[in-house]
DNA sequence: CACGTTCTCTGAAACATTTCAAAGTCCGAC
DNA sequence: GTCGGACTTTGAAATGTTTCAGAGAACGTG
């Protein structure tokens, strides 16, 4: 039977001895079809186990089924998490999600971006690798939705979703300060991240506004963000004189706060009393370090959903206005900011 | 100018004042086509601001450009970076890779391989919850090319990738001989997990093969294989009597041996003094906590890109073969189990 | 100048759906 | 009986590509 051929909607007809159409009404207005008929085409339906061809179905009906995330770096279980949201999100519409992941490199950014426009997909969440790039502009002009994750975009021309960052340092930096400690790190970089730095700035703006010397802040600044370049900050960290040494570093993310805890217990300090160590973005990873490490949250899959939601409202919502979302981070006191005795 | 819609094959025709065949030659066989014409094409192309259409493409075509990956678990990084080798083999042959997350639950699954299906992907590479799910047999039987990835089925209906895990636990165990530990603990679980089966079972084989008592490799089930899980039985160790407690536990994976080692470290034990650490699979994180882990390395990227090339080969090769690969796992020593008078 | 080749280009068919106007069918009410 | 309305079903058009047989043009050869 059928010779092979993966059957199709006329085959279906067929067997079920109705037309064409009422086979497309079962499966898309089922309530216009009589309850026998409609038995009759199901039955068949399983029985030549048909399955919708999604390329014609979005040919004719002219609209996707799927939403797109262009992730910035797949070795950090942050953009996994904002991914889950966003999936999340594009279950409850009933949508696929395409996952890509452009490794910080801009080719591949816009490779991806070439071929998400190809399949038309409904809308694209991006964590751009550089939100002022052109590549971005011909998007929005092209009228395919879109959403800056993480990122910030000059003014207006598309929705985006972020973590306030300059809070984020502050608040940060002011638990170091309400800890007692005197001289801090700021560990991070290249600063010309806007991320990084705003960071630096909230830090820089809370110490001042605490009265303390803006030497005693130090800006340590790394290549990227990696556990390797965690590391390496904490060996420069170690090699400063014992009096401009600080006592507390705060670090752009998580991935740096992991390895400047394991460079840092390897040279045999004790995490916080030697050395206190803020992250940020509060991955699962920082709450299951040996020392469990206190950081600044962000609600990762929050982000995610959030960004999901806005970038279907562009999709369905003729009026729809872009939108600047800005979630409010937090901060989660662990081990590695508060010594074992003060804790409960 | 064309109010509005996405321009098409025919309106970039009317543009250049060629035929549609001709533009459809241009985009797939150039060099059937004059330089004179090609290039009066691909300007209008370029003015119009046309993308190909990919559902029309793959509707006619009959063939799709991408590949899926279902993977079993997204908080743990060892399945991105199987992902991410299945990525570098897919861009290889210029196709998309669609990665979806079933987070270990059957329905999920299921729902996504049901769209895949509709989407006629060529190939689908799954870390399946159930890798004798009847589902699974479905879609072989459908004829789509199905390659199982870090599990294996029932002898030879479809190709699968995965590591010697008998081995794997050997060699864990070996080392932990080698360092002169006469009580070992094995966590891991549930033991229905093929995985976990064959790596007791590995640990077991030469554990006995040494000449020691089966009563002296100590097996402590968890109900999964999370962080979480590997507090807990780092709990369990410490209730155990002092002459039954192991010296040294080698944990089915990496995040298992994560949680042990922060709530090992917690209790104050001293690593790997008190107690000496193996892992499985060797993420990023492993080499990355407070004290380096050892961990049986898993090639994990070479996993991925094998399975791809497989997949692929079963989706165009007419004479392919279903083939069950097995990698060879490594131990990598770290310093969870060497303790550092005895490193270099 | 007729002829075969080679090189380009064209036009129509096909792919698997959805959509929608129009045609049927049924039923109760007048 | 006939009429009007509600409920079902049909058939054809349309979606944007690719493919392929064949039409034309250009050109060298005999």
């Amino acid at each position: 039977m059928l010779n092979g051929r993966t059957p199709s909607v006329k085959d279906v007809a067929a067997a079920a001895g109705v037309s064409l159409g009422t086979v497309s009404n079962v499966m898309n207005r089922p309530e216009v079809v009589s309850a026998r008929t409609r038995e009759r085409v199901e039955r068949a339906m399983t029985e030549l186990g048909f399955v919708r061809n999604e390329s014609a179905r979005q040919l004719r009906a002219g609209t996707s089924r799927t939403l797109a995330y262009v992730m910035l770096d797949g070795t950090n279980p942050f953009f996994h998490d904002v991914a889950q949201g966003i999936e999340m999100a594009a279950e409850d519409a009933d949508l696929s999600l395409f996952i890509c992941n452009s490794n910080s490199r801009s080719s591949r950014e816009e490779l991806h971006l070439d071929r998400l426009l190809q399949q038309r997909v409904q809308g694209i969440l991006i964590t751009p690798v550089d939100p002022a790039a052109p590549h971005l502009d011909e998007l929005t002009r092209r009228g395919v939705p879109l959403v800056v994750v993480d990122r910030v975009r000059g003014v207006d021309n598309c929705c985006s979703v972020a973590v306030d960052d300059i809070l984020g340092g502050r608040i940060a930096v002011e638990h170091l300060a309400e800890q007692g400690h005197e001289r801090v790190a700021f560990i991070g970089g290249p600063d010309s991240l806007g991320q990084v730095g705003e960071r630096l700035q909230g830090a820089r703006e809370i110490w001042s506004s605490l009265g303390r010397s803006p030497d005693d802040l130090i800006y340590l600044p790394t290549d990227a963000m990696t556990v390797a370049d965690g590391r390496s900050a904490g060996e420069r960290l170690a090699g400063l004189p014992a009096r401009r040494r600080p006592t507390a570093a705060f670090c752009a993310n998580d991935l740096l706060a992991l390895g400047l805890l394991q460079q840092s217990i390897g040279a045999g300090l004790r995490v916080p009393d030697d050395l206190a160590i803020v992250g940020f973005d509060d991955i699962e990873f920082a709450a299951a370090a040996a020392v469990p490490l206190t950081s600044v949250r962000q609600p990762r899959q929050e982000l995610g959903r959030a960004a999901a939601q806005l970038v279907l409202d562009e999709a369905t919502n003729p009026e729809h206005k872009h939108r600047q979302l800005q979630f409010t981070p937090e901060l989660v006191a662990r081990a590695s900011t508060v010594s074992r005795s003060r804790t409960v």
